[in-house]
DNA sequence: GTTAGCACTCGACGATCAAGAGTGCTAATA
DNA sequence: TATTAGCACTCTTGATCGTCGAGTGCTAAC
C-alpha cells in the first residue's frame, strides 16, 4: 500500500497537473514537464501500476490517466504541502472584509460572499449555532390580543422570534412581568437547558401560565433542533459551472439541486463544527449528487469557543493546499470579527 | 395593427401550441390540429402577414415559426381567457399550505416552495415589507459592557436585530427605562416615521442619549432602505434548467448568476407591489440576462394593506393563464394566513 | 379568396475518414 | 534487472459529405 518515492513523485505530478488542466494526464507529459529524468516508457509503466493500486483512472483506453479519489485523498494526508497565504493575499481578503457590518447576519452573509469570491468555488457558511449559545434576554411583546411574539436574545446577539398564543387574561402588564421573571431566571443560562427547563419553570407557581410556558419551551426547542437549513449562507453557487466537470447540464442540475435545499450542507457543516479542519473528496460525500465534488471545512470562533463552521465546495480536483489556507486564514477573520462585533466578556 | 379574427384564432393556436412543445411550427400542423378549416397554404399566408407584423418570428427559413415577445403580450391583453383553478388544483395547493408554521419568515419560505412546486417554475416572494409596517416594541438588551442589541418588533411580528455602542454609564436599568419610554413614544408609528423622528425625540432631554438614538434612528434607516436582497425567498432556481430553452449551458449559467445576487429581483418585486399583477414579458425586462423569460407577479395584504408581492419566473413560453390563477389563489391564501397569523386589530 | 402543387432551403442526423494522443507489449540496451 | 526505443493498436475528436424531412414561398388553377 505504501507507495516508493518516485510512484508518488509521479502521481503528484498527475495531480497537479490535472488541478490546472481537468484533462487526462499521459506518461509522454509527464516525462516532459518534471525533472524526473525517466522516459514515457517507464512512466507508462509505473501509471499502469499506480491504476492496478487505485490511484489513476482511465476514461476509456488510449485516452491518459486521472487521479482517483483515493489518490486525491493520498494527497491531501501526506504529499500536499501546507501553504500560506502571501500576505499579498491575506490583505486584498481583508480588505474585502473590512466593509463595516453591524448584525451577525450580514457577517455570516459577507462572509460567504467572500469565501467565494476568493476561492472561485461555491462556499458555504453556517450561522453561529443557537443551541450552544448562550441566552441573555427574554422578551413577550404583545401584538394581538390573544397572541405575543416571542423574542430571544443570546450573547451572539441572535434573534429569533416566533408568535405564541396568550391565555385571554394575560395583558401587557403581565407579560412584561413574565418577561423579567424568565428573563431573570434564564440569563446565561444554554439554550438547550432553558429550553428543557422552562416547561417546569413554574410548576410551584400560578397555573395559568403552564401552557404558555409550554408552548414557549417548545418554540425553543423548534428553533435550535428544527431543520435550520435557514442558517446556512450560500454564495457562488453557479460559479460550480465555470468548471468543465460540470458542462453536462444533467450533472449541473443534480449538483443545483442538491445544494438548492440546504439540509445536506447544513448536516455536513454541523458535523464539521467539530473538527477545526475537515476534508470530504468526491466518493466520501454520503449524498449521490455530491460524488464528483469535494468539500472542505474550517470552524470559527466567538471567543474560545467554536461556534460554527463554514466550507468550500469544488470540484474534486479543487486546490486544497489554497482552499485550506484561504479557510484557516478566513476562519481567524471571522473569529476575530465576531469577537470583536460580541464584545463578550472573558469567563 | 388591430388583427382580424382569423389571424387571431392562428395566432392564438400557434401560441398554445408552443406553450406546450416548445418547437416551431409548422403551417400544416396548424391546419390538421386546429378546427380552422383551412388549408395549410392559406394559413401560410397569415403567417407570412403575422411574422411581417411582428407576431411571429422564424428561426431560420425551412423552420416553423414561434410567437414573438409581442404575440406573448397581445396574447396576455387580449386573447388569453382568464381561468380559474378548478377545486382539486385548489385543495391541493392548501393542502400543501397547511403545515402549521408560527413564524412570518416560514410562512414566506413556505409560499415559496409551494409556489415553485406548483407551477414548476422559479419563484420569489418578497417579505412584508419593513417601511409600511407599524412600530409595536423597541427592546434594547445589553450584551456586553458597552454594546446593547436593538430589537424592533413590528405588528407583523418581523424583529430586526442590530448592535449599538451604548454610553459607559448607561446600565441594564437605563436601557430598560430607555425601552420602555421608546416604546410608550413610538408605537404604532409606521417604521418610516419612527426613523425620521428618533433622532430628534430626546432634544429636550438628556443630552446624553443623544449619540445613541442617533445610531439608533440609523439603524432603522438602514434595516428599512437598506439593500434588502435578503427579504427576497428564492424557490425552484433549477426548475428552469428542466426547460429546453435553458438547455444551453451559457445561458443557464447567466440566468442563475442573474438571480443569485437577488437584488434585481427584490427592485422587480418592490415595483410590482403597487399594482395586484403585473406580467412583463421577455425583451420588457430590464436585465439582459433575462430577456429570456417572463415574470409575472401578484401581491399579498395584511388585513386591507398590500405588504407584500411574489413572482413566478418562466420562460416567456410560460402558461401564463395558469401562473395567474396560481398567483391569485395564492396570494390570497398568504394574505389570509398572514392576517390570521398577525390577528390584527381591526382599524 | 382559397388551395394544390412544386421547387427550394436549411438543419438534423448518420456514416465515413484522417489526425492525434496515448497505451501496451516486445525486444534491445545499459 | 531496470530502463528505454519502437511499433502496432485503440479510441476520441473534428471535419466532410450526403440524405432525409420539415417547412416555406411562389405560381397557377379552382
Amino acid at each position: 500500500m505504501d507507495l516508493d518515492e518516485r510512484k508518488l513523485q509521479i502521481l503528484q505530478a498527475i495531480i497537479d497537473d490535472y488541478i490546472l488542466t481537468a484533462a487526462p494526464i499521459g506518461s509522454r507529459t509527464i516525462s516532459k514537464r518534471t525533472d524526473i529524468g525517466l522516459s514515457s516508457a517507464t512512466i507508462r509503466n509505473e501509471m499502469s501500476d499506480l491504476e492496478e493500486l487505485g490511484f489513476l483512472e482511465q476514461p476509456h483506453t488510449s485516452a491518459g490517466r486521472i487521479p482517483s479519489d483515493k489518490a486525491y485523498r493520498l494527497y491531501v494526508n501526506n504529499i500536499m504541502k501546507k501553504t500560506k497565504l502571501t500576505p499579498d493575499e491575506c490583505s486584498a481578503i481583508s480588505k474585502l472584509f473590512s466593509r463595516r457590518v453591524d448584525a451577525v447576519e450580514d457577517v455570516i452573509r459577507q462572509t460567504a460572499w467572500v469565501l467565494s469570491n476568493v476561492t472561485h468555488y461555491t462556499s458555504m457558511v453556517l450561522a453561529p449555532q443557537l443551541k450552544s449559545v448562550k441566552l441573555k434576554h427574554i422578551q413577550l411583546v404583545p401584538i394581538s390580543e390573544r397572541k405575543a411574539l416571542v423574542v430571544i436574545v443570546t450573547n451572539t446577539g441572535i434573534t429569533r422570534d416566533s408568535i405564541v398564543h396568550i391565555p385571554a387574561d394575560m395583558d401587557a402588564y403581565h407579560l412584561e412581568r413574565l418577561s423579567r421573571m424568565l428573563t431573570a431566571h434564564f440569563a446565561n443560562m444554554r439554550l438547550e437547558e432553558a429550553s428543557r427547563s422552562m416547561e417546569h419553570f413554574f410548576s410551584e407557581e400560578v397555573n395559568s401560565y403552564r401552557g404558555l410556558l409550554k408552548s414557549m419551551s417548545e418554540v425553543l426547542n423548534q428553533r435550535i433542533s428544527g431543520s435550520q437549513a435557514r442558517s446556512v449562507e450560500l454564495s457562488g453557487a453557479t460559479n460550480m459551472l465555470n468548471y468543465p466537470e460540470y458542462s453536462d447540464l444533467d450533472k449541473a442540475r443534480a449538483f443545483l439541486s442538491a445544494i438548492e435545499t440546504k439540509d445536506y450542507l447544513f448536516n455536513m457543516l454541523a458535523n464539521a463544527s467539530k473538527l477545526e479542519f475537515t476534508v470530504t473528496i468526491g466518493s466520501e460525500n454520503e449524498s449521490m449528487d455530491m460524488k464528483d465534488c469535494s468539500v472542505v471545512t474550517a470552524t470559527y470562533k466567538i471567543g474560545e469557543d467554536p461556534i460554527g463552521s463554514m466550507g468550500v465546495i469544488g470540484p474534486t480536483r479543487m486546490n486544497y493546499a489554497k482552499v485550506l489556507a484561504i479557510l484557516g486564514f478566513m476562519g481567524n477573520s471571522l473569529s476575530e470579527m465576531l469577537t470583536n462585533l460580541i464584545e463578550e466578556e472573558k469567563r
